[in-house]
DNA sequence: TGTACATCAGTGAACGCGCGTTCACTGATGTAC
DNA sequence: TGTACATCAGTGAACGCGCGTTCACTGATGTAC
């Protein structure tokens, strides 16, 4: 029934475009993604891809799918590193984590969370689960601060009933998440993504990448606004 | 000696160029930025366009210059709004008119500080001077701050020695800006830059275009944080 | 074991497209006498 | 005022390029009897 051989060398193609398709946009962008170049530099030709991928933006979605997916493990592995009850252990662990991620995979953090690729509109629900994993690092972690009460609600932001509707999306993924601990994690991704996509983007010169003081700082400042000693 | 008539030509034919392409970038994201779509739109032919500029790049530079033009002006007339000695009015009116130009602008604001166009490099000394206003309002008010004895030093990031290196090319800019309030000032600025881009590019899902609590509430955060009441 | 057959990953040619840029030109406008 | 001339913004054809995608094909591999 199965045949192991054909199969093998099925992934095997599949793995080597995608992580050609990786090295191009690590060159060159990834708006300037093209099926022709990674098939050039595979020395195959191009239609060849489409035995893999019915067209190009399935191969994006499967890329934007992976690196997901490599982020959310390295975010979950950061939580698991340090022991449940230590709240600011996990939190720090978390955002030294995404920053080191983003800076040993730019190109990859810049196609989850920066610029869209001109052309490209992904099937949101494909990539849902991986985005949602992911991010589900930081919201449970705040989730449990706020479960054993040690969210400093006076220093966060306060929430309202009004917006309670625009958590729809999100509330299929993390029902067990508290609005209040939304809130609050919404604000500590922000913290930590403004600090990284400028630092990615060079828009930190005058820190070049000596943006570990000023990061490991907004991650202590954070930590001591948002958790009760 | 001057021929009125056929100046006023050039200029409006530039500005209408440079308008469309604004359009352009509006509808269909910056890398997708193509010459021959702005001269359709106009209805003129693609290589009028060489009479206004040498080519592609130089439009894309003088895009992003007036993106930092019309981004300082906002800065610096919010700045100018509120009272000189009025801190805490001053830093959150700057804070306010950079959202608002923002998400009035969201393609200029991802132009500046979102990813760069592919195969763009642009002259940095060319755009520098009009980056480096736009970013003075705030990198001003701070410093006035601290000259004036009311920034919150314990509760700011220290700066080492080892890093004065990094300011050079910001110190030709801002040599009256003491360490300490770049500091600070790349702080507030990287928060502010946190939400607003998680916001823009819809990463902020669960509050949608409601960003605005979290937004003042960040504001007002920084601000206690950072200033001597 | 040997042969006839089926599968299907990868090929090569071709499609229609849009791009930036060059070039010799044209024709309206403004200038000089 | 009228005419000959200069300017130069915009034209239209052409260049070489790379792109995504389609299609009929080929030829190696594995299967069935």
């Amino acid at each position: 029934m199965v045949r192991p051989t054909l199969k093998k060398q099925i992934s095997n193609l599949q793995e080597a475009i995608k992580e050609t398709a990786w090295g191009q946009i690590t060159e060159f962008g990834a708006p300037a993604l093209s099926l022709r170049a990674i098939a050039r530099e595979l020395k195959i030709t191009a239609p060849a891809i489409y035995n893999y991928f019915p067209d190009r933006d399935a191969l994006v979605t499967a890329l934007i799918i992976d690196a997901y997916t490599s982020f959310g493990d390295s975010q979950l592995e950061a939580r698991d590193s340090v022991s449940e009850n230590d709240y600011v252990g996990r939190l720090k662990a978390i955002g030294i984590s995404y920053r080191q991620w983003a800076h040993t995979y730019p190109q990859r953090y810049e196609l989850l969370f920066g610029t869209p690729i001109p052309g490209y509109a992904g099937p949101l629900e494909k990539i849902f689960p991986s985005s949602a994993r992911s991010i589900s690092a930081l919201f449970s972690t705040v989730e449990s601060i706020r479960a054993a009460g040690k969210l400093n609600v006076d220093s966060s932001p306060k929430v309202k009933d009004e917006y309670k509707s625009h958590y729809e999306v999100w509330e299929k993924y993390f029902s067990d998440v508290h609005s209040q601990s939304m809130y609050v994690a919404m604000m500590i991704w922000a913290r930590v993504h403004g600090i990284v996509s400028l630092e990615i983007k060079g828009n930190l010169p005058p820190f070049g990448k000596k943006g570990d003081t000023l990061y490991m700082f907004e991650l202590e400042s954070t930590a001591r606004q948002f958790i009760k000693e």
